[in-house]
Formats: C-alpha cells, sequence, structure tokens
DNA sequence: CTAAAACTCTCATGCCGCTTTAGAGTTTTT
DNA sequence: AAAAACTCTAAAGCGGCATGAGAGTTTTAG
C-alpha cells in the first residue's frame, strides 16, 4: 500500500478481477508483475500496468482467447487483431442465429408442454379449426404399419439426416408426424405416404418443404403409436355416423414427446387428424 | 448390423453422434446400451433407444446440461422442465443482449482500427466537424496535470468501477478521454474537469451521462499524454492566430489505444479538440 | 478356414479460463 | 508479541466432449 506498489489483492480490487486470475496471467505470460520478491516470491504490481491490464480485458470482452490476445500483445500487430475480431465477428453473427432458433425452440417446447398438461384425455374425439401449418417431408419408404416402431425409427433418422446432409437448421423435433392419402383412409387401411417435422414458417424454402392449409379438422387424441389403427378407425367412423366429408389428408401428428422417460418406449402424445369440409 | 442390435458405431452414425459420446452418456447412465457383452463389453443398442437419444439430444440443443437432462429423464416429471426451460430462456436472453454489446465493441473496435490507420501524423492541425457524442463522465477529484500518469489511472479506474458498480453496462473503453474547462484552456492552464468514456446513443440515461454537442472543431493530434501541455498551447496559439472563437470546453480525446503493447506505457492516439464558432 | 481389415474396449490426457482447496509462509494490524 | 489478513505453490475440478495408446473382438475377403 506504500509508494507505488500494490499487491496482488489490491491489484485485483481495483481492477474488478480476481487475485488467481492475476496469477494465472503471470503464468502464463499475459501481465507480469513489475517487482516480485526474491524471497517471499509475492508478486508487486505497479498502476501504470492497469493500461496493459484493461487493454486485456478489453480483448476478452470482445471474445478474444487468452492465446490470441498474447499473441497480439507479443507481436503489436494491429492487422493481427483486426483479422481476429472479423474472424470473431463472423462467430457471434452465428452464435446470435444460433441463439435466436435455440429460443424459438424453448418457446416451442414451454408452448407444447402448456398443451400437453391441458391436452383432452385419451380417445377424445374433437372438432377444430387447425391454422396453417409448414412441414419438411419425405415419402416412407416402405408402409412402415406393415412393419413395427423399428421401421417407424429409420424412417425419422434418415430424415433427420437429410436435414442435416443439406445443411438445414435442425429443428430438434418435438412435432413429427405422419400423412397417409385420404383415400387410404377412407378405404380403412393403414398406409403411410409422408413422415414429416413441423417447421416455422421462415424456415429455407426447398423441395421438401409443404404447406398444410388451415382448415377445421376432426381430430381424436391418443398415446401410443400402437393404437393408433384403433383410433384411426374411430375417427372414420365418427366421420361416417356424422356425415363429415372427409376434405383431405389423413395425420398422425405428435403434439409432444415429453413423456419419454421410459427407457424404449417412444411415449407421446398424438393426434389423429382428418380435414373435413361443411359444404 | 444383424437383426435387431447395433453396435456402437452404428447407434453413433444413425444419429450424428460421436461414439465417443455415446460411450461417456453410458457412463453417466443417460443412456445405457440395451445390451453389452459381458465377455466383449461390447455394446449394442436397439434402435427404439433413438427416442431417448433424441430426448437427449433435442434438450441439449435447448442449451440444458446433461446433468439436468439425467435428471429430467429419470423424474419423468414435466414441471422440471418447464421450470429449467423458463431458466433457460432468461439466460438465453441475457447472452443475446451480451453478444449484441460485444458485436457493437467488436465494430468500434475494428472502425478504430481502420481510423489508426489513416490518422494524420503528429501535430497536424485539423478543423473538423464532429457529430455529437454521449459520455459516461465523473468530476476528476484532483487535477491529474499536477500529478503523474498514475493519478489519471486511478480516476480511470474509479470511472470503470463506478460503471460496474451502478450495474451499467461495461463499455470496454478504447474511447476515454478528459474535458477542461474554457476559461482554463483559454489562460494557457491545463486542469482537469471531467474524465469520461464516450458510450452508445442508446446507453441507459442517468446523471453521468451527458451530451456533446456536436460542431466544429479545431483539433491537434498527438500520441502521447506526456505531450498534451505542448500540444494544447499550440491548439491555442493557432486558434488565436487564425481568429476562432473558441465556444465551448476543451476535451482530450482517446482515439484509440491499440499502441498499448509497451508494457508499461498506455501509448495511445490523442486528440485534443475545441469547439470553434464562425460567428 | 485363415488373415487382414475394421471395429471396439478401457484408461488416460487435453481443451479453456478460470475457481477452489490445502497447507505453508509473509505482512500488516492490534 | 500475538493475531489477523494476506500471499505463496501446487493440484484438482468444471463441462462436454476429442484424441490417442495399446489391447482385444468381430466382420470381411480370399
Amino acid at each position: 500500500m506504500k509508494n507505488e506498489l500494490l499487491s496482488i489483492g489490491e491489484m485485483a480490487k481495483i481492477n474488478n478481477i480476481s487475485v488467481s486470475t492475476l496469477r494465472l496471467y503471470d503464468e502464463i505470460g499475459l501481465i507480469k508483475p513489475c517487482y516480485t520478491d526474491k524471497e517471499s516470491r509475492y508478486r508487486y504490481y505497479n498502476i501504470r500496468q492497469n493500461a496493459r491490464l484493461d487493454m486485456i480485458q478489453y480483448m476478452k470482452a470482445l471474445g478474444m482467447e487468452l492465446k490470441e490476445i498474447k499473441e497480439v500483445l507479443e507481436s503489436g500487430d494491429t492487422k493481427l487483431i483486426e483479422s481476429i475480431l472479423i474472424h470473431r465477428k463472423k462467430q457471434v453473427k452465428e452464435q446470435m442465429a444460433n441463439l435466436n432458433l435455440q429460443l424459438a425452440a424453448i418457446s416451442r417446447t414451454i408452448e407444447s408442454l402448456e398443451r400437453y398438461r391441458k391436452s383432452p384425455s385419451i380417445g377424445t374425439i374433437t372438432i377444430e379449426y387447425i391454422p396453417h401449418r409448414k412441414i419438411y417431408s419425405m415419402p416412407t419408404s416402405i408402409n412402415f404399419y406393415d412393419y413395427g416402431i423399428e421401421v417407424y425409427e429409420n424412417e425419422l433418422k434418415e430424415l433427420k439426416n437429410s436435414l442435416i446432409k443439406h445443411n438445414l437448421p435442425q429443428i430438434y423435433y418435438c412435432n413429427a408426424g405422419t400423412t397417409m392419402k385420404k383415400e387410404s383412409f377412407l378405404e380403412g387401411k393403414l398406409e403411410s405416404d409422408e413422415i414429416f417435422v413441423l417447421v416455422d414458417d421462415d424456415f429455407p424454402q426447398s423441395d421438401s418443404i409443404k404447406r398444410i392449409e388451415s382448415g377445421m379438422y376432426v381430430c381424436i387424441y391418443l398415446d401410443s403409436f400402437d393404437d393408433e389403427k384403433e383410433y384411426a378407425k374411430r375417427l372414420l367412423e365418427y366421420c361416417r355416423e356424422n356425415n363429415y366429408k372427409v376434405a383431405g389428408d389423413y395425420i398422425c401428428e405428435v403434439l409432444t414427446e415429453f413423456s419419454v422417460f421410459d427407457d424404449e418406449k417412444r411415449g407421446m402424445f398424438l393426434r389423429l387428424q382428418v380435414p373435413v369440409a361443411f359444404r
């Protein structure tokens, strides 16, 4: 505290930094105390060293790595800082884009959970207006209804990997689904047509992107793929009984997958749906 | 590749994940292979386990920690996910705000470097229009011109710490400066009045925030605080010779500090300036 | 059926920018 | 002179993997 020298603690305090950080910086040679007692090995700093420490903290705040900072300070080359910063700028922009996606995904998920808690009980039939949706889809290569869940899993994987292959933003689907042609549905068959994931409205356009029109849908809720056949049948019966005219393809939509806690089973909350026309 | 079981490599491939990550997940109990050969210790997975792995990757993509994911999967509590996500949402928003600040700082710095490279040589006198600026300032507690650079360093530290104390976004100033009353300047004295850092236009308003009006300034460039006295004198003489009427307080502005590579000295690029009126 | 290729195992180490802890020594204050 | 406050070194820990060594196992090719 005397004359000119600052102990490591004092230096740390006035610079809002921790003592151990200062020691680390000494060790890696970022900033060395101007004097080190040879016997006690105590470090002593000079207040003029704040200039350098400021620079370090400033560059750190710009997201530079300690290694880079060291290089810059050693080389004294402003071109070097500039090239690092230009690169860093790109990085930051990417990070922001990712965070934006993440934020959207988090919000969707929270909503999805809310919906899950308030959703009707299994077997409930509703008639609801569903706004338009955008999907990223692929035709199913085989009718997975004829096989087990394994085939469905495979198709889903392929869909996901196609997203990755095409360098598209990953959706991290909690909202996947499958479609089936209206005709198959009306005949009481189960013939898968397409598998899809829901995407945001601003998802980049491509051949695999389709729009599902808004409209009134007759829906039935269930919680396992295993019951799809039975519930699809009930849905069809309901439409017939009430003379609803099926106006488009059948959709099996995963509303939420957050019941996946069981080790192996995709415990889901599903909504089977067909668009209906009231002439 | 036979019947049902997938080797770790196959599982990794279809899930776009690395083998070592799968091993890690096994170790920490996030997802265990459905069968482990007791002799060879080879891990084998079932494609149905994709459901769980999807959930894991999904939650990871939302920014959750592996520990949190594990808790969620073990508890099966959707409320838990929700509370984690709500917390995470706040985090992400903060991160984005920080990245925005960072991006702005990076851009400012790149500009500053550009300016540095194209700046006039030492001693050049210019008459330039300077747009309005916003500063966060504090009166200097003593006239640091009477003392050495140490006192200036101290004042600067206090200014910085006052930013931190008031929980204001840190500027990480590369643009600090000091002001002096017009009267002192005209008398040829050096009497510090305020010390400041430049802030963005959208910096939160407070008592310490002031606006420096735009206008024509007579400026002189230099690269060391040590020369301030001499160059300030030249500036004054120049104004007198040309009959420029000094219209406001004197400012000593640090344009860039990127010449700080020397261990101790604040090697700067400075611009002394006084606003002038052309009646 | 054998040899080679491809895969998998465990265990250890490294990354980044610190923080934390333990145990010993030094300075400052009372 | 004792007590309090500080500082030292050295090592380990964090998170989420990646990488590598050296040994063993499974699949493929001939």
